[in-house]
RNA sequence: GGGCGCUUAGCUCAGCGGGAGAGCACACCCUUCACACGGGUGGGGUCGUAGGUUCAAUCCCUACAGCGCCCA
């Protein structure tokens, strides 16, 4: 027999490893079964699961075991990404503990006395690392039950998908789109790479408006500029005011001199400065601040670059600031401006600074030379085939972001100044002319068919961005670019399931590298969720210290527990899903309760005959629950395959906590319990059919706690694993069944309020009299009668022409039901209460009168509503009249 | 500053043109033989504000307010 709960931490343990083994959760390319593909979104190696992933995962393995049941070919490509700077990251982190630095250029004293680690030694390292620790966040994929064909995991690093990013990177190139130039990038000066625009984060920093006075060339006079970073003064090269700015405009075309450089720089006019803000102008410096770097451009102003990598000040600057950190810099220009007397005024100032958010020190715009990535052009084809409808979106609104975005894409910065990554495969000559090519070897043979000789060439030290691999992940994960069976079956994949904040960073990315080598989108379809947040709905982060662990709420309420909550929550519209342990907890209870109604089953000795046939069904609280078994499982399907996961969620909910073990079971038992027979017989073996075909419907969501109960049935034994069962299809419902079970429904729950509301003791067991019920009120009665005595704690139902008077009285349909009670009753409670459903009547139906009494209502409204309205008018007065009787015989 | 989204029961959220819903919380009752991780019953909402469209608006439109996200 089952035990009285669920222990999903013995079953999950042995489950999951089963599952693998056995293989199921394999691909089969060579079958003639339709395909259905998700790549995964490639977590970090060095990462750990977190309730992004948890969500982002449960929801892809719901559609996986799904379609899988449903008999797709499913494949479910596994796989990591190498996260170039977070790796890299890391393993420095580890060897600084050990004293172990890195060989790079301008290395600080600090690291003289450490051993040092050339390129190769650090690479080793990273790999040693990624092998002790890189299968951290596939197995914990594994706890969650995600069904991944783990046979065909990959790696961006591996082999096969570096040859892909050769390739790419190669035939972009000689395609022109693949390019190198000096711009202004991102810069951190902490990790020492450039990073892209979506790698910055803003943040809102309580700083200083300084308020500097630049003189003016030949006059007494000064043009005051106002800024929140002092220390670019010395890369100045223009202050631009507004043409039409009253207090400065008589000063264009003038020049000024910058303090401490004593640089003549000139002021122009340009909208860009906003007569409003400070001084109303601003101090132009072309080579550390994008927008300055647009203005510096419309007017042809130097950009003169005043730091070096590590954000100190650099042999541009006076001689008396080279060397110091722009922070320390920044004190010292403001005490000389002050001593100089050139300070107007300072006041408090909240601004946003970009924060690398790797390095978490701000980012210095910083002019460099860098590949780029035509995205501009790589973008088009993208934009036509979303335009065109051949990907589409979920929720639909992602369209209007996706081309938000990629109309207004920036070139693409690709490279990296790491050494963990892909290397850009390509190299120099002596006098410097870049031969990209697949190997050295090609790379050397094309060197010698220019220069006419053997040269030596240099590689390019940096890497690509690890996007840039991402990117390719749809078919380079499915061995691009060789035509393999599996590329060609199951590309284009059929759904992307992501968050938000990754549209750009890969759904796009994704886009444009899939139109460009395969002339196809990489996923027919992009399912887009919200951000898991705690309960406040805060992000969750470190620094904040509300990181919700998903595998402590797998250990504490089991991982079907974990989906369910993340099924039901994928809807949430603000893009935020507040997290509660209540939740999950809710959750754990109905696996619970789910368990529970099973271990009933087994207990009164359900069993399902083969064959068996529910059309041949007879009772009619088996055929009611047949045709809700076939609601739900319409329901599940339905929302799944909308992607309203959610719904699906609360459709299982609802069937077998509301349906399944509120009514059917509690109906059952007094036939389970009751003497033997067919209509016994019949009964176990549709509550074994129920369960079972109900543990298939709640699989995809609950995997572990179903497929162990399928084992414990029996069903294993005859028909091999759940996860391998065909998806079931709904049968039609009995309308009749229906009504006579609402009708039922609706009589015990009726008794139970009236009794409750009367304070009748739970334990007492009152006669039921029923006055005025038709023939098929008492053919009901007749086939109900034991389970409305179990249910409504009833002993004796007869009929009867009046009721007598200490009674509580109930109108269902056409017939009063009267429970004598004697003495115990309180006449007025029960007046009270029938008063009280008289009132609530008497509203619905002068809500509805004056609906019907407007003429334009019934001429223009469709004609089933008007009927609805007069149907449910009727109902209403007939059922006050009975229960105004019932009024009236009680103080009669 | 621009774009988008959200505002529904104490809390977290579904619903989105014709009878206001769920889970949790709350109150009362229940040692009923699947389950107290349970059972039964109940209270609680002018569906952000103001206009508009419509026979009919929580739902559509407009404005405003508050909150959030993204972009500058």
């Amino acid at each position: 027999m089952l035990d009285k709960t669920y222990d999903p931490k013995e079953i999950e343990a042995r489950r999951y490893p089963e599952w693998e083994a056995t293989g199921a959760f394999r691909a089969h390319p060579e079958s003639s079964k339709a395909p259905y593909c998700i790549v995964i979104p490639p977590p970090n190696v060095t990462g750990s699961l977190h309730m992004g992933h948890a969500l982002d995962n449960t929801l892809q393995d719901v559609l996986i075991r799904w379609r899988r049941m449903k008999g797709d070919d499913v494949l479910w490509q596994p796989g990591t990404d190498h996260a170039g700077i977070a790796t890299q990251m890391v393993v420095v982190r580890n060897l600084e503990q050990e004293g172990i630095g890195l060989a790079v250029e301008g290395a600080t004293e600090a690291d003289a006395n450490k051993k040092l680690l050339d390129r190769q030694e650090f690479l080793a390292k990273v790999w040693e690392w990624k092998a002790y620790s890189g299968g951290t966040i596939t197995s914990q994929l594994r706890r969650l039950g995600a069904s991944c064909d783990w046979s065909r995991e990959r790696f961006t690093m591996d082999d096969g998908l570096s040859q892909a990013v050769l390739k790419v990177f190669v035939d972009l190139y000689k395609a022109g789109l693949i390019y190198k130039d000096n711009r202004l990038v991102n810069w951190d000066p902490k990790m020492l790479t450039a990073i892209s625009d979506l790698e910055v984060e803003s943040r809102e920093v309580r700083g200083h408006l300084w308020y500097f006075k630049y003189p003016i060339e030949g006059s007494d006079g000064h043009i005051v500029v106002a800024t929140t970073r002092p220390e670019t003064m010395l890369g100045d090269t223009g202050v631009a005011v507004h043409p039409d700015d009253p207090k400065w405009k008589h000063l264009i075309g003038k020049q000024a001199i910058l303090p401490l450089v004593g640089r003549r720089i000139p002021i122009v006019a340009d909208e860009y400065s906003d007569p409003e803000k400070g001084s109303g102008a601003v101090k132009i410096t072309p080579a550390h601040d994008f927008n300055d770097f647009e203005v510096g451009r419309r007017h042809r102003l130097e950009a003169i670059s005043i730091f070096d990598k590590f954000a100190r000040l650099n042999a541009k600057a006076p001689e008396k600031y080279r060397g110091l950190d722009r922070f320390e810099a920044r004190k010292r220009i403001v005490a000389d401006m002050e001593a100089a007397g050139l300070v107007d005024k300072i006041e408090p100032h909240t601004h946003t600074v970009p924060y690398g958010d790797r390095g978490g020190v701000p980012v210095e715009p910083l002019l460099s030379e860098q590949w780029y990535a035509d995205a501009k052009k790589l973008a088009e084809q993208s934009i036509a085939a979303v335009r065109d409808g051949r990907v589409t979106f979920v929720p639909e609104r992602g369209r209007e972001e996706f081309f938000r975005w990629m109309e207004n894409i920036q070139p693409w910065n690709i490279s990296r100044q790491l050494w963990w990554g892909h290397q850009i495969p390509a190299w120099y000559g002596p006098d410097k002319k870049v031969f990209v090519a697949m190997s050295e070897a090609e790379a050397k043979a094309e060197a010698h068919a220019h220069y006419g000789k053997e040269v030596a060439l240099e590689r390019d030290p940096d890497v690509l961005d690890t996007w840039f691999s991402s990117a390719l992940w749809p078919f380079s994960t499915l061995g691009w670019p060789d035509q393999t069976a599996a590329l060609v079956k199951y590309y284009p994949t059929s759904v992307l399931v992501t968050g938000w904040d990754i549209l750009f960073f890969w759904v796009a990315r994704m886009m444009m590298m899939g139109m460009y080598f395969m002339k196809d989108v990489p996923f027919r379809t992009v399912y887009l969720h919200g951000l898991v947040t705690d309960e406040k709905g805060q992000k969750m982060s470190k620094s904040k210290g509300n990181i919700v662990d998903p595998l402590e709420l797998i250990d504490k309420y089991g991982a079907d527990a974990l989906r369910f909550t993340m099924t039901s929550m994928a809807a949430n519209n603000a893009g935020r899903l507040r997290l509660s342990a209540a939740r999950v907890e809710g959750a754990r209870n109905f696996a619970t309760k789910f368990w529970n109604a099973t271990r009933f089953a087994e207990m009164n000795g359900a069993a399902l005959p083969e064959p068996f046939d529910p059309s041949l069904v007879r009772l009619t609280i088996n055929n009611w629950v047949l045709g809700e078994l076939a609601r739900a499982n319409a329901a599940v399907d339905a929302a799944i395959a909308e992607f309203r996961l959610n719904e699906a969620a609360n459709a299982l909910y609802e069937f077998i906590w509301g349906i399944v073990c509120d009514w059917y079971v509690e109906l059952s038992k007094p036939v389970l319990q009751g003497e033997d027979g067919p209509g016994k017989e019949e009964t176990r073996a549709v509550t074994a059919f129920v369960l079972r075909e109900t543990a298939k419907l709640l699989h995809p969501v609950m995997p572990f706690i179903t497929e162990e109960l399928w084992d414990k049935l029996g069903h294993r034994a005859r028909h091999g694993a759940l996860i391998a069962q065909p998806w079931p299809a709904p049968a039609p419902s009995d309308a009749a069944a229906d009504a006579e079970i609402g009708w039922l429904v609706k009589l015990i729950s009726d008794i139970r309020s009236a009794r409750a509301e009367l304070n009748v003791p739970a334990g007492a067991k009152l006669k039921l009299l029923v006055v005025g019920g038709n023939d098929t009120t008492k053919k009901r009665i007749d086939t109900h009668r034991a389970a409305v005595e179990r249910l409504a704690r009833i002993d004796g139902i007869d009929p009867a022409t009046t009721a007598p008077k200490a009674a509580l009285q109930i109108v269902v349909g056409e017939a009063t039901y009267v429970l004598p009670v004697g003495d115990v009753i309180d006449l007025k409670a029960e007046s009270a209460r029938l008063q009280k459903e008289i009132k609530k009547l008497g509203d619905e139906i002068t809500k509805i009168d004056a609906k019907l009494a407007n003429a334009a209502f019934v001429a223009k409204a469709p004609e089933e509503v008007v009927k609805e309205q007069r149907e449910r008018r009727l109902q209403a007065e007939q059922t006050r009249a009975r229960l105004t009787a019932a009024l009236e015989r009680l103080s009669a």
